[in-house]
DNA sequence: ACATAAATGAATCAAATGTATCAAAGTTGC
DNA sequence: GCAACTTTGATACATTTGATTCATTTATGT
């Protein structure tokens, strides 16, 4: 029987973190650049990854391949099913010359915000969205970790969420050390950790202490190779790419949304009762700006 | 010069009817399997379009490619563009369960985001967008205020800014109150206030603090008939709507990082220096998870 | 510390690949 | 009908390819 795409990305992502360095090094290149496997040879792809083409091969056969081209032929038969499908859409993203920086400037951001987002959502595996979401009902706490620039986002994931679930949890730098605030994470929790790469070291603490403690790990992070997956149960990922020198969070944003959405709509009225009683709530307390 | 996917395919289209039989055979093959092109060789390609070998040479040579091989880089190009460049998985197929209204909550979630991007990004004032740029760049102080959900994109907005414009101050409830943070704004500051309707109290009243005080106040926010547009010297719109029971930041996101993005573009150097010494320093401090 | 095992990369070889060549077959214009 | 031209496919060949081998380096356990 031969390998599914799916299978085989979900065996190296898994079996990667164990390799060793010249394996990760390939490993890495295959996970984050999978076109390279299917359309190039794969002494072209091992000088890509800068490693000999001895180490292609072995890593397919630690992938329990038979050889190279059989790992190869996994890859090729992924792309075919694709371009068969989108075919037309392959040079969908043009940009179009604008007259000013700023134009320029948009119109790439534009492209590059639009595509990670229709990837996002025509690719995200809707099975596992909705167990991920189950578990975020049933555990006993959610907590939501992220640091840097991630954090206004995991602030937002647990602000919402919190409007209905008064076991959520944000984790924060308080006093200068998280522990005791992620001492007591066990087997009947989730963690929601995000971190785009490179991976904030504190977020991946979190994120290994609480697996080690067998608790569910969602992962949301861009890379397969990122420190985050390692230490992941469920792994969302989508693209923090942008035009500007710093990451975009709005694909990141999205799926948090995405999240909250299903959430909501999983326990349904209670969830509308408890937004609305809030709301009703703050126009009590005068936190909204009456109408004119 | 190298050509695109896209032209190629389009003048394979249109060359096609005058091609002789044989090639004819081979472009149809090649419209119709461009996947086949990215992934094979010449000769397999030839063996399913049931062809000689030398006829692709000739395909590709009457498409004016000085080789075949420059013809499959242009289709590999094609595939690589897809795969890697959205970090992750090449290949998908979906079993979409029959009843599932988490596909329809995705659909519609897309349409709504997707549509709100596309307005935000055609629609708005280049021109207008650039001023306030400009202001921002000029200004004594810069400050941010967002309460609520917003709460966590003005912190973001303000964190990302931060790291180059030390003269940025986000605007916070510390002990209940907020006065002390914003008594001292002048008619040489800008405040930057986010707030989809319906507004917070405390952001609007920033706003018209700071509004009568003289200061540039930039309101983000989704109707001009909102509280916070009436204390908004420039007001920038986008859409907050979302099928969800709560209001959609994605926009609102892209807003605010085309916001960043440029003004990081116009500080130039600057910028780039800062973050890259911010990096530095946050490699220095293992603030990162360490490379494996 | 040593011995054993694992990982690594240079060298090698047979198989395959892309291109050029050229003779045969087919087409066109007069 | 014939000459000039184009199209076609078998063959040849240098290059590149994937896999193996083996000596060397590196890691591991005792």
């Amino acid at each position: 029987m031969t390998k599914s795409y799916q299978e085989t990305v979900g065996q190296l992502t898994k079996a990667y973190p164990s390799l060793s360095k010249q394996l990760k090094k390939s490993a890495a290149h295959v996970l984050e650049h999978p076109g390279d496997v299917a359309t190039l040879s794969m002494r072209q792809v091992a000088a890509r990854a800068d490693v000999p083409p001895p180490t292609m091969t072995r890593l397919a056969k630690s992938l329990e391949f038979e050889t190279y081209n059989a790992m190869r032929d996994v890859y090729r038969g992924a792309i075919e099913e694709f371009s068969s499908n989108h075919s037309s859409r392959a040079g969908e993203l043009q940009i179009t010359n604008g007259t000013s920086d700023i134009e320029a400037s948009l119109q790439s951001f534009k492209n590059t915000t639009l595509g990670s987002l229709t990837h996002l959502f025509d690719t995200i595996d809707r099975q596992h969205l909705q167990q991920i979401i189950l578990s975020l009902t049933t555990a006993r706490k959610v907590f939501v970790v992220g640091m840097h620039a991630s954090h206004s986002l995991a602030n937002y994931l647990h602000y919402v969420a919190s409007t209905s679930f008064p076991n959520w949890q944000l984790i924060t730098h308080k006093n200068g050390e998280l522990a005791h605030q992620v001492e007591h994470i066990n087997a009947d929790d989730v963690v929601v950790a995000i971190s785009p790469t490179p991976c904030a070291a504190d977020t991946v603490r979190v994120a290994k202490l609480a697996y080690e403690a067998g608790a569910k790990v969602v992962g949301i992070t861009d890379t397969r190779t990122a420190p985050l997956a390692t230490y992941s149960t469920d792994l969302l990922l989508t693209s923090a790419q942008s035009p500007h020198f710093f990451e975009s969070y709005v694909a990141i944003a999205a799926l948090v949304e995405m999240i909250l959405g299903l959430l909501m709509a999983d326990s349904e009225q209670l969830a509308i009762d408890n937004i609305s009683r809030l709301e009703r709530r703050r126009n009590e307390l005068g936190e909204y700006w009456p109408d004119q």
